[in-house]
RNA sequence: GGACCCGUGGUUCAGUGGUAGAACGCUUCAUUCACAUUGAAGAGGUCAGAGGUUCAAAUCCUCUCGGGUCCACCA
């Protein structure tokens, strides 16, 4: 054995080795008891990063599964990550001078396509790296063909059920990616903003929006205000830049008499909350802003300019017919932006496919209430249940061609929709054949969100249903698995399943938290201090990195990039190694026959080691079932060097005999067993120098039953 | 506006009502030894602050201060 441990000449090797052998496969321990991680699905275009170096705590509990003769399977797959990916290969257009609009839609598809087809199996030889244990025989893609299918069949279900509809609804729209956004992808901001004091005849109301004012069908006052209530019910004859126009007053519960001046144009076009007075006001629609962002028609002389543009011509115009009372320059708002982009989001009223999340909800909220999922931190739960309580209707409908295209159909002979789960449809129930499909594709959260029915189902591996753990980052609990669980409910029950709990799709969430950069700020791009894990397993080996990852950190919690810790950790993989050395070395002594020089209480000593490591044998396999795995970590960690090596192996050296030396591979191989789901390489290679084995991680797990 | 998390030696963080812990750093010593990616010893903490519950609080409760995050969003 060489005097240093060199991860760079085992990892690789020893990774090729168990692929090969099928290790990764459930067959491995076919007739054990199924249990399953499935792995969030990783973006097909993306690189690695921290995000993904914490699904170590899955691998874990995989080997750890694994070992102890369960049916372990952990399924990788990729997601074609919808606006994610075109928003990536837009800018590569861009680049080149081009944009998506210089394309027919099934040209941009394909482009992306090949694109993403290019790029696809970096990330999954990048995870290989780590050493997970992941049954690269049954990975799925989000645009797998069977895969698809199941996502048209929900939707068709969805629809037929009630639960899914078309309406012309206020949407996030960004103009400048052209496509609309779940209110979930939405980026609040806090701005500073100009709040316009106009007159509006005999009123003056105050608005952050002047250039919307071409969209106001009324103006609204609290009912209780006595300062207005003359006004109320009247129609005004005011004074515009467009010249003389008729608005009527309407008093509503939702206006805020202290605002302002008590006065609020109402916009239903245009602004959320006006779009719902609107609907308690029977008020027209008049949209003023196009969906390029610019001005349309009614806009008078100001069509064509953009918002911002308009804003301020407009303003100037008003300031000049003395139709502004004041302006307050520092007034502190929030605007919503585009994830993306980040550039202003428009409310904007257009057609879409909506989700009726209530009654879907429901079950998910009971599952969690009635413990039948369990989410670790506990304390996620409340957000869970934050989420799900106040949830409002999922626009499903994304303009962009990169992703699954919706499966209906307009009638252009009743406009009734004709919804299939995917095959084209010869005609519509009034008869005719002039039918157009929609343009739109899902968001990429429609189809992630049924991934644990949809890639069993299409391995046929449903006797894993439901999944055992799904581990995420806390920061997609709702965006994915709170939908999941809607989802996944809902499809089982669909599919005729009864039982709840066979229903939900899941039995445990777990939830890791963030790594940041050494100073605990967030990794982004834009700070350009993003670490690459894969530079960190090149320096340390993956083994340091994994153990550094989980040692010292709650599950949950965020941590900050550590280098100490890493070189702690492979300082630590170092001794291992070399305590391995000692035993081999300590082999040769017995073979030449040395004495030992202390014989006295020897049987009492070598047996209150063997106690030592059973002791540590039950306190591991109990933590890791409780998923605390920074505890498991430093006691092995505590035990291993300060215990095994500072003080067992200095103790053996008198006492070495071939009993001893025995009992003390023994326990050596027990430690190895315990460290293996943390530190797989090494333990691995140890394990095979010695020949304890044909592969540690197809090896039981240490019973701590056993009588010495 | 609603909620969540964090605050513990110089630094990064564990801590499960019962004697304040680890890693790194620091100080001193050791070193023909499996390992200098080593060993032994040591210094260093009013556990953010205040109050409460308890025989006992870093831990449970309330409030305050500081840092961060999520959700909802009003002209």
């Amino acid at each position: 054995m060489d005097k240093v441990y060199n991860h760079k000449n085992i990892e690789e090797r020893i990774y090729r080795e168990w692929e090969t052998s099928g290790y990764f496969r459930p067959e491995i321990n076919s007739k054990g008891k199924p249990y399953c991680i499935i792995l969030p699905p990783t973006n097909a275009n993306g690189a690695l990063h921290f995000g993904h170096a914490m699904y170590v705590v899955e691998d874990i509990l995989i080997r750890f599964h694994r070992m102890r003769n369960f049916s372990t399977l952990w399924l990788p797959g990729t997601d074609h990550a919808g606006i994610e990916t075109q928003f990536v290969f837009e800018k590569k257009l861009l680049e080149q001078g081009k944009s998506r609009l210089d394309f027919k839609r099934e040209e941009l598809y394909e482009m992306i396509n090949k694109y993403v087809n290019e790029n696809r199996g970096g990330i999954e030889s990048q995870l290989r790296r780590l050493g997970f244990s992941l049954d690269w025989s049954r990975e799925k893609y989000t645009l797998d063909g069977n895969i698809v299918e199941i996502v048209y069949d929900t939707f068709k279900k969805l629809f037929t059920d009630g639960l899914v509809y078309r309406a012309k609804r206020l949407v996030n729209y960004c103009t400048f990616d052209g496509t609309s956004f779940s209110d979930l992808e939405v980026v609040h901001e806090d701005r500073t903003s100009s709040l316009y004091y106009i007159k509006y005849g005999p009123l003056i109301l105050a608005t952050t929006r002047p250039e919307t004012k071409f969209g106001d069908t009324a103006v609204a006052v609290h009912p209780g205000d006595k300062r207005y209530k003359k006004y109320v019910g009247q129609e005004l004859e005011i004074e515009t830049v467009l010249g003389k126009a008729k608005i009527k007053v309407i008093a509503d519960e939702s206006v805020d008499p202290e605002f302002g001046t008590g006065v609020v144009k109402i916009t239903p076009a245009h602004d959320f909350s006006d779009f719902e007075t609107g609907k308690r006001h029977n008020l027209s629609m008049k949209q003023v802003i196009g969906f390029d962002g610019k001005m349309n028609y009614f806009a008078g002389k100001f069509e064509g300019l953009s918002v911002r543009e308009a804003r301020h011509a407009i303003v100037k115009e008003m300031q000049a017919k003395g139709l502004i009372e004041k302006i307050d320059e520092n007034y502190k708002n929030r605007v919503g932006l585009c994830y993306k982009c980040k550039n202003v989001l428009e409310p904007l009223p257009l057609e879409q496919w909506f989700i009726n999340m209530q009654l879907l909800a429901k079950p998910a909220i009971e599952v969690v209430k009635s413990r039948q999922i369990k989410i670790y931190p506990k304390s996620f739960e409340k957000r869970y249940f934050q989420f799900l309580e106040n949830i409002r209707d999922w626009n499903i409908s994304r303009q962009i061609v990169w992703g699954i295209q919706i499966p209906a159909w307009k009638c252009e002979k009743c406009h009734e929709w004709v919804v299939t789960n995917g095959k084209i449809p010869q005609k519509c129930k009034c008869g005719s054949e002039n039918l157009i499909r929609d343009q739109d594709t899902f968001d990429t959260w429609f189809s992630s969100g049924q991934w644990p029915y949809a890639t069993l189902e299409t391995t046929n591996n449903l006797k894993f249903y439901p999944a055992d753990v799904m581990e995420t980052g806390y920061d997609i609990l709702p965006w994915w698995v709170a939908r999941m669980v809607m989802l996944g409910i809902y499809i089982q029950n669909k599919q005729g399943v009864k039982e709840i709990e066979n229903q939900i799709p899941f039995k445990n969430v777990l939830l890791h938290g963030l790594v940041n950069d050494p100073y605990g700020k967030k990794m982004s791009k834009s700070k350009g201090n993003v670490v690459n894990p894969l530079d960190l397993v090149d320096q340390y080996g993956a083994d340091a990195v994994r153990f550094a990852l989980i040692y010292g950190n709650a599950t949950g919690n965020d941590q900050a990039l550590s280098y100490p810790k890493l070189d702690a950790a492979r300082k630590f993989v170092n001794k291992l190694w070399n305590m391995g050395r000692f035993i081999e070395f300590a082999d040769k002594i017995i073979d030449e026959g040395k004495k030992p020089t202390r014989e006295s209480g020897i049987d009492e000593w070598n047996n209150y080691w063997c106690k030592k490591s059973q002791e540590l044998v039950k306190k591991v396999t109990n933590d890791l079932e409780k998923y605390n795995f920074n505890y498991a970590a430093e006691k092995l960690y505590n035990f291993t060097w300060h215990e095994f090596a500072d003080k067992y192996i200095e103790d053996i050296k008198p006492r070495m005999t071939p009993k001893t030396l025995e009992a003390m591979k023994d326990n050596f191989k027990i430690i190895l067993k315990l460290l293996h789901p943390f530190i797989p390489f090494v333990t691995e290679e140890i394990y095979q120098r010695f020949k304890f084995g044909k592969s540690i991680m197809v090896d039981k797990w240490p019973s701590f039953v056993k009588s010495i």
